[in-house]
DNA sequence: CTGTTAGCGCGTTCAC
DNA sequence: GTGAACGCGCTAACAG
């Protein structure tokens, strides 16, 4: 491995001179800066990140804490993971992922302190999250790639479930539609305190009240087997529904499994809504879902943007944003049966 | 952040007693180490790991390369990653992420070289694969977790993915069944190199053909739509049919849809096995499936040891290592129906 | 068993 | 525009 030592030397100049060519904290002439060039190329000389960040006693790593590993990463984390790293690349700066679970908040804190990163992106963040408090009471940078609770002095980016769900029930609404049902994640996840269960929730209901329509939400398991159950249990208690808000994506396979068994037309005697999905999860079924997208890329950009905002007082500050998932049509919606000619 | 210094100086030693005391490279008395601690403990003290790995030349981070970033993590894969974090930081290291797609291989070899990691854990590994050539030929300590086509002097470790399909037609073989179908991923999977279609198509055409029967494999979509095509494929080029072997979990929620909806019945009148499968997707269906469960937890282990094995010389070397998956009994296997009696 | 000291590779303040 | 010199926090000889 080439050190600078050895590039400064090839090049004919001295230590700093090569420091200043790379950073660009100085001016250096277009001849000189082209010998050092040079040099470097012919040695294949690759800065040392230690050195260099203990010199300046700045890390240029992000962690990404990712506890849900025991799942796996599911599409829309994905998609969020690679826009983040795309943007920390941009920003000079290296995404990685540490798979911590949610109880070890300490050991997260312990590996920041030992320099070992920057800052921190907290996934899968719960209403109450310890994690949220440790890195608050140790003064590390963090941003939340979601919402606990209380949110006032928690820098944040997130889903608008509430914007989402209510634009869910909208769009169905103005197509007709007024029994509708939804479809969450699982009572364990909601008593887990996942955050996106209980917002939807919230959100659904208070969306389907303000319009005078009466809520039917269901908490269910994520495998198609539940699906096909709620579907069952859900008939048999409103028979009226026309229409099925869902936010659990291996639960709808089965929803969509049971109504096709039931001979239940998908959209034409029942439409199904799918929201906070994942790409292509829609072209999974068929016909293919409609589907309201997460923002998972937007998410990913933004997230590392406002956490480098948290890290580096000089850059501008940005807000804590909130992003609903965008519609995207397919073709298992459609107008309530018995709604008169189109919308 | 208090430093070694501080610590010396508040437990009244020299600094390098301090270093010795944290690295137990040389006896320290009882009294001055509990000095010491108590220091460090008062101070808060978390040692400096960029400055520690730069004086020692060496780093403590294994990473870990995941590149289907695109599709996200299967539950496979998380138990990989659990198990590999936890062997690496019980060996003293820390695992990280890096999400590389598999075109980054120079990205990759580069971070390395500025000691970003000491060495880097390769999955979904392709039969020819860029990032093995680039790391190989950059002189980086490496483990596959999976094979390339040519696996000489190449560190790995993997499923067995030939006796795991052998033991699956076996199991099914000694139950009676005679007319076994394969369902594998898709067809573009297959061009892409993704190793385990290779594999697990060989193994199990091998396996039928060494019992004198006839294969009959097909590649199959992620999905449940295209789960349920297959089956529907399959039931009319081949209506003997009374076992399928599933390695596609995602179409296999389709294929189990569509057999209870021909009123097939599972196990009675057609078999499912599911092999590779992660941890929890066999109790995802009704009834819940029998399956092969990957060994990502044992491959996890042991390819943190492996790559560890290539970074220390001094540490016993590890053998290559193939695992097979491992049966899980489930309710949706049987005899094959018109087999008298039991097996 | 403990202390002293010379680097590790680079950033950065000073003088030139 | 350039170079010398010091220090970041720690490891690992080298001396006792």
């Amino acid at each position: 491995m080439a050190t600078m030592h050895d590039v400064a030397r090839r090049a004919g100049v001295s230590l700093s001179t090569v420091s200043y060519a790379l950073s660009g904290t100085r001016p250096v002439s277009p001849a000189t800066r082209e010998r050092i060039e040079d040099a470097m190329r012919e040695l294949g000389y690759q800065p040392n990140a230690m050195a260099r960040s203990l010199a300046s006693r700045k890390s240029n790593v992000l962690a990404l804490i990712y506890p849900a590993m025991e799942r796996g990463l599911g599409g829309t984390v994905a998609e969020f993971v690679s826009a983040a790293a795309d943007t920390a690349r941009a920003e000079g700066h290296h995404l990685v992922l540490w798979p911590f679970r949610t109880t070890q908040a300490p050991e997260i804190r312990d590996l920041v302190r030992q320099g070992m990163a920057a800052g921190v992106l907290l996934m899968e963040v719960a209403l109450d999250d310890d994690r949220v408090d440790t890195l608050q009471d140790a003064g590390i940078p963090y941003t939340m790639i979601g919402r606990t609770r209380d949110v006032t002095g928690r820098p944040h980016v997130d889903i608008d479930f509430e914007r989402t769900t209510d634009d869910a029930v909208a769009h169905l609404v103005e197509l007709g539609h007024r029994h509708i049902a939804f479809i969450n994640h699982s009572t364990e996840s909601r008593d887990a305190g996942y955050a996106p269960a209980h917002r939807a929730d919230a959100g659904y209901t208070a969306a389907m009240r303000s319009r005078g329509l009466e809520p039917v939400s269901m908490y269910v398991d994520d495998s198609p087997h539940a699906g096909r159950a709620a579907v069952a249990r859900l008939l048999d208690t409103e028979p009226r529904l026309t229409a099925l808000i869902t936010m659990n994506e291996i639960a709808t396979f089965g929803v969509v499994a049971e109504l096709q068994q039931r001979q239940i037309a998908i959209p034409d005697a029942m439409s199904i809504l799918s929201i906070v999905t994942s790409p292509g999860v829609g072209d999974m079924s068929n016909p293919p879902l409609t589907t309201m997208h997460s923002p998972g890329a937007e998410l990913g950009r933004l997230g590392v943007l406002k956490l480098l905002s948290q890290i580096d007082e000089s850059r501008p500050g940005t807000p804590d944003v909130l992003i609903p998932c965008l519609l995207e049509p397919g073709r298992s919606v459609a107008v309530a049966p018995g709604t008169a000619g189109a919308r």
